[in-house]
DNA sequence: CGCCAGGTTGTTG
DNA sequence: CAACAACATGGC
């Protein structure tokens, strides 16, 4: 199958079974919120800022374990640029705890506040001011910020089209056959970019698809009899079935 | 109990 | 430059 074929046709068939994921989620009294409006109004600096956060601490990481985190966070009142420079890292890093390499990402989200206060004048929204490419590669020499974490903070933070690419993007779409299963992240995401229409909320909308894809279905032991690829996947017993 | 999460960095051959 | 180790909690 031709790429945009390819593509085209797994967003359908997914979005079919999924629906609308309305990313990114802000956590409101311990609960991420999805809402529509996500895709129709632009974010403003604190849900940015707490993009951003979440995207760090979501790193290898499962989401409810993030939310109890931001949860600690918020109720502390160190969901901000000032909260978070404010607190000592022990403190930091026990708000965090739930999340994983606590001690790691409490370093990262210092390197964070740093970078917004010597480099973006305060605020990440300042990123507005530069191309795509160029707001990617002043997030990349943020310590901490690697390629998916900078994308996503373009793509859902700021509504940038970079397309966000992960290890369950890597897993599907290698098995689909469309991609090569030890391809890097760059290679992977100009694949995107280039058989998609260029359109933030297909970006949007299709990663959080490969995401509830990837978790509930195209596992690590996939379940092939579950899946509404499995007509075009050749991992499910070929194309065509 | 074992496996795995919406990765990134540092080290080693 | 590729492979590998370190980082760590919580849910199923």
């Amino acid at each position: 199958m031709k790429p945009r074929a390819l593509l085209n046709k797994t967003y359908a068939l997914l979005s079919g079974k999924f629906g609308p994921g309305n990313w990114w989620p802000i956590v409101k009294n311990g609960r991420p919120l999805y809402l529509p409006e996500y895709l129709t109004r632009e974010r403003t600096p604190a849900e940015i800022f707490e993009i951003a956060v979440g995207a760090i601490l979501t790193q290898n990481t499962s989401w409810g374990n993030v939310v109890l985190a931001i949860d600690n966070l918020k109720r502390a009142k160190v969901m901000s640029r000032k909260g978070i420079s404010d607190t000592p890292l022990d403190t930091l890093a026990e708000m965090i705890k739930p999340s994983g390499y606590f001690n790691q990402k409490a370093k990262k989200l210092k390197a964070l506040i740093y970078y917004i206060d010597t480099g973006l004048k305060g605020s990440l929204s300042r990123l507005r001011e530069f191309p795509p490419d160029r707001a990617r590669e002043s997030l990349l020499s943020v310590w901490g910020v690697g390629k998916e974490t900078a994308d996503s903070i373009l793509l859902y933070g700021l509504g940038m089209p970079v397309f966000v690419i992960d290890a369950y993007t890597r897993r599907i779409f290698s098995r689909m056959g469309a991609v090569d299963k030890d391809a890097d992240y760059d290679a992977i995401r100009a694949y995107f970019e280039k058989h998609t229409g260029r359109d933030i909320n297909l970006y949007r909308e299709f990663h959080a698809l490969v995401v509830a894809q990837g978790k509930d279905v195209c596992k690590n032991k996939p379940l092939c009899d579950a899946c509404v690829l499995n007509k075009i996947c050749p991992a499910s017993g070929g194309e065509n079935r």
